[in-house]
DNA sequence: TAATATATGTTGTAAAAACAACAGAAATGA
DNA sequence: TCATTTCTGTTGTTTTTACAACATATATTA
């Protein structure tokens, strides 16, 4: 595992473009980068594929940023068995809550599946304006607040359907959402079968069964991902 | 629902303290409060027992702060089956997540069980820093990070649990965050049977009778709140 | 269009969870 | 200390879900 400080490591790596794509640099011209860089000291890390960037248990003081190749997260109860939990890719950035929050231990490894080019901002120095006052610094403090924003929403809604105990109450959970985002009574999901079954944590043949017999009782109706609910008195 | 400014509403409910006493706003003295809700422009809104703050499906601009009384989030499904999300408290923040994305929908209800004011916050006001350029408003901004950021954790950290099928999958996965939060392999946790079957969304007896079949396995040992993990070779 | 692949729905069976009812242990409080 | 309440564990029954295997429908592509 080789560190870099990111303005050295990106003449080869040729990453600025990338990075200016993402949302934490939303707004940030290409070539403002590397003077974020600077101020906020980014330095690239190398990791050889099966290395692991964190384990279980630490407690880190940087966010992360993949550049290139692939990493996983995974989690490996107390008796080994092993699960794959998220797969990141370039672009994405992860383990930025741990940082933010020093005292908090990372629960779950995060390891290399193919060499891999990591970018390590001190979480400090991301979320405290340095004394140059760049605005390009607050512009990311403010992009941050929206992701960290966003993906809190998402996190508390899929949580309300998971909170749920039947199959069919997961869906009705989830199918009243949508419509509640659509609007109306009639709308699409964007998940496929079995997606959703994925997503509410059912078995895709169970939930199909469960839809049917809800189709049966007349509370809604469906074709692939067309749904309409109905209110009907109750019999 | 009657609406005034904050310091105008301030004179008579006495809620600097409680204010000051705010995640959000820790780290800002009492009287730098004021200064900070005329630059935020704070409004406080009163609501009677009973009146809806937010219905779902709503879109909104400022995030809130419960001053006095209690609200409540609650869910109703398409087809009006209601159900409690949360109770709010005095001091509690809510809705932000929905104010700072301004397109987003808010997803359930949120009523007054009592009398109660509101205090309003415009999520732009609240994260662009103004003018003034006032230390403690990027203090408050820094700690709104914070905030998104714990509550992030919190949720997938729940949600890495919720995600697992099985009663006893739910159970090891909660169990294994413990022994590695505690660093070892005996460790007390803090939620009683009734209070973790709810976290897990199973029935208590289910969960108990789990329990002890995973400790007739010699997986674990346990008495009330503390556990023992055991690695053992299957038989 | 035919052939193939993919997605969705259906059914019966086995497994797991919920539910209900109760027993015993631990905590609380008079 | 004893009475009462709360918490935890146990058991048998009912309900729900997972699982497996297959049927049908829809989409894709040669």
């Amino acid at each position: 595992m080789e560190r870099k400080c990111y303005n050295e490591a990106s003449k080869c790596l040729n990453v600025d473009n990338m990075l200016a794509r993402c949302v934490l640099f939303s707004g940030v011209k290409p070539e403002e980068i590397r003077g974020l860089m600077t101020c906020m000291d980014g330095q690239v890390l190398h990791y050889s594929k099966g290395e692991y960037l964190l384990r279980a248990g630490d407690k880190i003081d940087s966010a992360c940023i993949l550049l290139t190749g692939g990493v996983i997260a995974e989690q490996v109860d107390y008796w080994g068995n092993r699960d794959i939990l998220q797969e990141i890719r370039p672009g994405e950035l992860f383990a930025v809550n741990y940082a933010i929050n020093e005292g908090e231990v990372v629960p779950s490894n995060v390891v290399a599946i193919e060499d891999s080019c990591v970018l390590m901002i001190d979480a400090d120095r991301l979320v405290k304006v340095c004394d140059r006052g760049c605005a390009c610094h607050n512009r990311v403090k403010d992009n941050l607040i929206l992701m960290l924003s966003t993906r809190n929403r998402a996190l508390t809604q899929k949580l309300r359907h998971l909170s749920k105990r039947s199959t069919r109450e997961k869906l009705i959970s989830y199918l009243t959402e949508a419509s509640i985002n659509a609007g109306k009574k009639e709308f699409d999901i964007r998940l496929d079968r079995q997606q959703l079954a994925d997503y509410l944590a059912v078995d895709r043949s169970a939930m199909s069964s469960e839809l049917s017999r809800m189709k049966n009782e007349g509370m809604l109706d469906y074709k692939k991902n067309h749904f309409t609910l109905y209110v009907r008195a109750e019999e």
